[in-house]
DNA sequence: AACATATGTTAGCAACAGTAACATAGTTAG
DNA sequence: CTAACTATGTTACTGTTGCTAACATATGTT
């Protein structure tokens, strides 16, 4: 106890750091009453990510530092080398979380349409672009390898998960069991349009004539074309 | 000439910068042989450009540091402020360079084929895909909006300027006289295909399943299923 | 020769990523 | 209940970077 106040009082005496402090002792109250949800902050590597999504967002992978982060977060700068290796793993975290997101909205889109036909295709396409239009930053960040050194199998898994709802599905269009050669050269062309029509969208790249893109349009066109017509007597 | 004799002691003295200045004195002799190409160093902004493109593509445009492109260019950090505002100014110029030289590309490899056809736009779109992969990060950068800040209008002219050989392009093959709506919503998916595909490729995707993709191959197939098919009794 | 301009230098700033040494909180073993 | 152990913070520091200010030098012009 004497410890204590001896440590808070030398702190507050070097820096100005009262505010944080207070914070904290606020926090530990708080976690006592909720029965310990954490050690000493509550959750800082959670909230790391979280304060990383939103900044990434809003000055973009390369305007974001480890520093405001921390700052958002309201600890040393320090503090985050206890949860990630560095800066990058923390970035690879925010894009294996992107990309798991992304997943689970391509899924979501497509399951309001008949599986396996053009317009539950095409919903997942719409879903792609939608993600990459509204996290325009964290869209980049997940499909870029550098920042992600070390541990690119990782990622590359949890992307080929998200991808795996798109094969789903194409399977199901092409009447196909399993995963199959056919599925794959059907499904990578729709993934490349998606792909091309996301990036450029967030370049801003729709409006470079005058006449201007219509995404979804634009995606339920080249679906259409870059799908083998039906095989007949199958499907609706 | 004392003068000169002078500063150079004194800067040997001061730091270990002898080899700079050994060269500088070998590049200011050239000079004279060569009747005066430049001031002091020789064109220094164009061998920062040169050392910037070497060094993206070396370790990304993250990578690049404004020192190591001067250490490169054996000047002092302060030296590339007198030819550009900051060290994005640099990159944009990277970045309009790069454009240009694949307009030119794209140019080069349409004119092997007869103009206007399949061949000839499939042509274009290998092309880009070919710049991409062998200056992934240049192509990056050429496409990524956030550096350019404040230059956006004069980097998007030079992109429209190579976007137009696909547009003539596409209008030849639709026996179309200008760049109409028509020869847009024709050429647009296709950009978008190959941009696609390009990122695809440079972020190590052809190879996530068993069945690796072919990128020329890939690039036929699409070009043949999104352009319409050819209108009958024209063309060869 | 005198001046103006363009281009380089040194010295220094603030921000940043990351590390080392230390302090404290929670967990577990005795 | 305490002692050790571990997890998670802190301060203080280092080296790098982008950039600026003040100054020096080279070139061109009158």
């Amino acid at each position: 106890m004497l410890l204590l106040l001896t440590y808070v009082n030398e702190t507050n005496l070097n820096k100005g750091f009262d505010s944080i402090y207070f914070l904290k002792r606020r926090k530990m109250a708080r976690n006592k009453i909720q029965k310990k949800t954490a050690y000493h902050h509550g959750d800082l590597r959670g909230q790391l990510i979280k304060a990383a999504r939103d900044l990434i967002e809003q000055h973009g992978p390369d305007g974001f530092s480890m520093s405001d982060a921390c700052r958002l977060a309201g600890v040393s700068t320090a503090a985050p080398y206890r949860h990630f290796s560095s800066k990058q793993d923390l970035l690879t975290e925010v894009a294996m979380d992107g990309l798991r997101r992304l997943g689970a909205e391509m899924e979501k889109q497509a399951s309001d349409y008949p599986r396996g036909t053009v317009p539950s295709i095409a919903a997942i396409g719409r879903a792609y672009v939608s993600f990459a239009i509204r996290e325009p930053h964290t869209f980049r960040l997940m499909f870029s390898t550098e920042p992600h050194s070390g541990r690119i199998d990782e990622v590359k898994q949890v992307g080929m998960g998200s991808y795996g709802v798109l094969l789903r599905e194409v399977a199901l269009y092409l009447s196909e069991q399993d995963i199959t050669e056919a599925v794959l050269r059907t499904a990578f062309p729709l993934w490349s349009q998606v792909h091309g029509l996301s990036f450029l969208s967030i370049d801003g790249k729709l409006e470079v004539t005058d006449f201007p893109v219509d995404v979804d349009e634009a995606i339920l066109i080249a679906t259409e074309k870059l799908l083998p017509p039906h095989p007949p007597g199958q499907k609706a």
